[in-house]
DNA sequence: TTGAAAGCGATACCAG
DNA sequence: CTGGTATCGCTTTCAA
């Protein structure tokens, strides 16, 4: 009695595709593709769709995004490269919005670990993704890495940071507000000679410069002077810097955030300078920590923008990107004031 | 006079395909992909190679990632879940590290971002991007999910978190070790009643249950106690848990780590609880900031594996996926004793 | 040394 | 309702 062999693949050699979906269920490629896609434009008869929904199961077939934005022409991927540097919790918070926020609008939302490429290189490794939209945090993208993205097909680059780029939208988080209104606090109190910690560390210059500038900005015209500091993360380093603090005559200190702020002030507490009275210390980033230290660190609180509004701006653009580029400064920065100051 | 009129797109209507550039420089597009990607089985005039980097350049072609995978049949994408939970330093700086080896060896790092995605769908969903490996940090990884990842031809899977699971190889990180040394540690020193705060933050229960978990290994057989203490990371919900304390009559706390540890801390001596005479405390993770409270904090060291390390094994599972899965355990926890223990 | 053409996987049009 | 088939951009034989 003859009979016709049916290979079923208990080991599939090769990932399955959906000609194999199409083959085992009995049907095109076509119709696999309308099922699965749940097509509205063609009606497929329910068992049809039952038995190509059973052979994709049964295959563990998993479309292949590559070969879907190829044919479709675009993708819904929002590329954002990976910081390559320390992040607080801000940041990571911020992050995790936006993705939520992007995930929430049907986008796919993928931080690309660009260490290593700079400028338009990197720019150029993204664009081979073919995404969206691009959102850089930072400084880093120059206008020719704005044209590459645009020209390679993403309809939208938002830079989050510092600069504007033209043909970007831009969220404007101007860190040197953070930097002013830590001077202004501490020039109304009475201070006149104020050092600003810059931080040794890498990657942390993009924030760092601006924090100083702002205070330079808020002293300018009146008799206080700035004087820059700059501080390794480390216990030693602070130490160093608090050995000769007296004779460097600064009544106050910008540290230019929590942490630096809290090392420092641990180690000029170390050698007697009493905070605040000899010395005001100011942080920001307004962390939970700075509370618990005695005296109570008084900080700049930073309000980042919502990823929620971030997420309807790309929305926005990437469904007319003709539109012009928005410039939106969102960067608050608050005193808050506690002991230290 | 008749002429040929050339098209020189002036702004690009769409992006710059490898034909497009072939066109302009004169070739063909098998000529264009050999000089774009230096292949050495062909030799191509060095007239020829000008002119087609000329073009590529002029029009500011970029390759298009989709298409070459699918013509390759792989790629060399690494896809890691983009963290659902606040990132720490030590975590920051080992995905910093392992992208900037895995750059190194020539992978490109995504951080794919999948919130709200769970177990087998956020599988599928990484496994559309067709990655040739997957790292996943923390659990929520099935045996289900690796053979979706498999089937759709990622030649590795590691997961990165407490538990090994089946096909994968695995970085055993088994926090329960450094509720164990703390615990160890609180016990030689003579403590006897321990409490061990849990987060009631979302997304840390991956870490905080094996800690509280090490604790408890570390101390049954002994006539020591152990309490859980839920607590929230804001001072309201510290100064709750403080109030009433002595009501407790625990001697010692584990804090899950050095920051949880600072709030607790801080709140205990805000009440008049004596750190360590009363109270000893112990956090985790080594934190600049715990040496700079007094009393100092004592705290678990973690060691994490070096991204370095990982990179590599990516890298030789990848050469040689039939290779056993290996299972490495990779988290070193000692105590670092301070002054609150 | 260069060009023509097949084909990777999925989709959408047009016939049947 | 369902099935061929052209197509997306790129690489890679095979011929010329």
């Amino acid at each position: 009695m003859p009979y016709v062999m049916v290979q079923i693949p208990k080991t599939p050699r090769s990932v399955p595709t959906s000609a194999d979906v199409a083959r085992l269920a009995g049907v095109s490629r076509a119709t696999v593709s309308y099922v699965l896609n749940n097509t509205s434009a063609v009606r497929i008869s329910e068992p049809t769709r039952r038995r190509v929904h059973e052979a994709a199961r049964e295959l563990g077939y998993v479309p292949h995004a590559a070969a879907r934005s190829l044919r479709a022409g675009h993708s819904r991927m929002v590329l954002m490269p990976a910081p390559a540097f320390p992040v607080g919790p801000l940041y990571s918070r911020f992050i995790r919005e936006l993705q939520s926020a992007l995930g929430r609008l049907d986008y796919t939302v993928v931080q690309y670990g660009s260490v290593g490429l700079h400028g338009d290189e990197a720019a150029r490794a993204w664009a081979e993704l073919r995404p969206v939209a691009v959102l850089v945090p930072g400084s880093g993208l120059g206008p020719q890495g704005v044209t590459v993205l645009k020209r390679s097909g993403a309809r939208v680059v938002v830079t989050v940071g510092p600069e504007c780029v033209e043909g970007a939208h831009a969220l404007q988080m101007d860190h040197s507000a953070v930097g002013f209104a830590a001077a202004r606090h501490l020039y109304e109190r009475g201070r006149r000679r104020i050092g600003v910690v810059v931080p040794a560390e890498d990657g942390l210059g993009a924030f760092s410069v601006p924090r100083l500038d702002g205070v330079r900005r808020a002293l300018t015209g009146t008799d206080a002077t700035v004087t820059e500091l700059p501080l390794g993360y480390d216990e030693g380093a602070a130490a160093r810097l608090a050995a000769d603090w007296r004779a460097r005559g600064l009544d106050a200190v910008f540290a230019y955030n929590d942490e630096y702020a809290m090392l420092l002030m641990s180690a000029l507490q170390d050698v007697g300078v009493a905070v605040p009275e000899e010395t005001a210390v100011v942080g920001a980033d307004d962390l939970m920590l700075g509370r618990l230290l005695r005296p109570r660190l008084s900080t700049v609180h930073i309000e980042l923008p919502s990823g929620r509004d971030l997420a309807e701006l790309v929305d926005r653009a990437v469904r007319d990107p003709a539109a012009a580029p928005e410039t939106r400064k969102v960067l608050g920065a608050s005193v808050v004031h506690r002991d230290s100051s």
